[in-house]
DNA sequence: CGTGATCTTGAGGGAATTCAATGTCGGTGG
DNA sequence: CCACCGACATTGAATTCCCTCAAGATCACG
């Protein structure tokens, strides 16, 4: 099973610092994309493609942590298991987002593909020593690590809420990240929700039918949301 | 009621401290530390030293995060105050310990003195200025961000756990502040414990006197935990 | 000592879990 | 095409754990 991943790409991840572009923007297009997040624009410049089918692993907890990666498509969950086999997750991260960013040499968590997942991966040491010749990659990266900080520290207080708190807080900020539409596309399971929040599938479950039965969402198919009345979602978020 | 326990702390009205000078190590120990901790050394010769007495506030959530703080003596404690009332904390610093280190421009959370407290303070700017010119600096700033990134993602796995969990973890934690002895000198209150764990006071009581008889630990005094069996409490922890 | 704050202990209730059964959906082969 | 299967989701009943409310005990401090 170790093999079902793929590369996708044959380009050359070996990384010529050549920081072109920083100090001499061509086009108001990618300039704007450069001055806004110029660690995405390394990313995507340093990166190699690869491919993770639905439910395999991406790297395991205690593996040295040795990448960076970044989801093009499909999603990713990071977890860990407990001695007694219940599982945490940390995170969801879908098209767009940063995950492996560790500060340990092994990773604390591991990642797996929800569903089939492009991710651009990045060696660390390289965008290290990209860091260290721009002062805005290393800026970046301070900062990323700083939002996922202010993630995590926001659930620790999802997590002394009751159930109903913590699912509305979960559909809200998931809503968050498909802001055109009112509806939320989950592409986790119930059990993926409920090691999120830390209930069971079966708590889940009754609070989002109770949350339909209260006219807050609805719920046409299992793993299609849609938000009816936010107000009184957020009021219930606590 | 709603609010009684975040009314037994007492006075909230702000303290204005005493600006005692300026810290200026000068002997060898201090040198062997600037090799081992060049942030500590840092922040030790740029600090000013304050006072803080107990159940006084140092910063206020929503407060601009112009400065670092690390304890000298004393016990602090970061909090938020959630709508209903409830409060969350977010750790307890001890002698040694760096707090204050926000990523937004505000601070997310309240700091508060438990004991009467010496802090080292140091302003925001200034540290940028010196991380900018000594790569060891900054570095450690990452580093610091870093650690206190898994700190709390340990956080979020205690959260999930049960009352016993939670508390035999949270002892455990104590204990490896003070490696030396067998004993944990609690300088929070059993509602300082119950907002960090998630728990009321009445369970953290209850979960500690079961620990005492199941010979776990031993309870001199409300404030001092002798640990007996870690094996004990480390298998119940989870 | 008396007083207030803190901590412990008890009884009862409620929210979430556990255990168990049923329902739904998508795929696969007869 | 439909019947069957397994994975996933929902629903129900009983239980457990923790919270709430209430009373007493202990401690610190004047």
């Amino acid at each position: 099973m170790l093999d079902t991943r793929t590369m996708t790409t044959g380009q050359s991840h070996r990384f010529v610092p050549q920081l072109r572009g920083v100090s001499l923007p061509s086009s108001r297009a990618c300039d704007a994309v450069r001055v806004r997040d110029p660690l995405a624009d390394t990313i995507s410049l340093m990166g190699a493609t690869m491919s993770y089918p639905r439910n395999v692993e991406i790297y395991g907890e205690n593996e040295p942590a040795e990448f960076l990666y970044k989801v093009v498509s499909g999603s990713v969950r990071t977890y860990k298991i407990l001695g007694d086999g219940r599982r945490q997750i940390g995170g969801f991260y879908l098209p767009g987002d940063i995950f492996g960013l560790e500060f340990a040499d092994a990773h604390a968590l591991s990642a797996e593909a929800m569903t089939d997942t492009k991710v651009l991966v990045v060696k660390r040491s390289a965008l290290d020593a990209v860091a260290a010749r721009d002062a805005s990659i290393a800026q970046q990266l301070f900062a990323q690590t700083g939002r996922e900080l202010q993630r995590v520290q926001e659930r620790i207080l999802l997590l002394i809420k009751s159930a109903q708190e913590r699912v509305a807080s979960f559909l809200l900020e998931m809503a968050e990240r498909e802001p055109a539409s009112n509806a939320v596309e989950l592409s986790m399971s119930r059990q993926d929700i409920a090691d999120y929040l830390g209930l069971t599938i079966e708590t889940v479950s009754r609070t989002l039918t109770s949350l339909e039965t209260a006219a807050a969402i609805g719920i046409p198919t299992s793993r299609r949301i849609v938000l009816r009345n936010r107000g009184a979602l957020n009021r219930m978020s606590g």
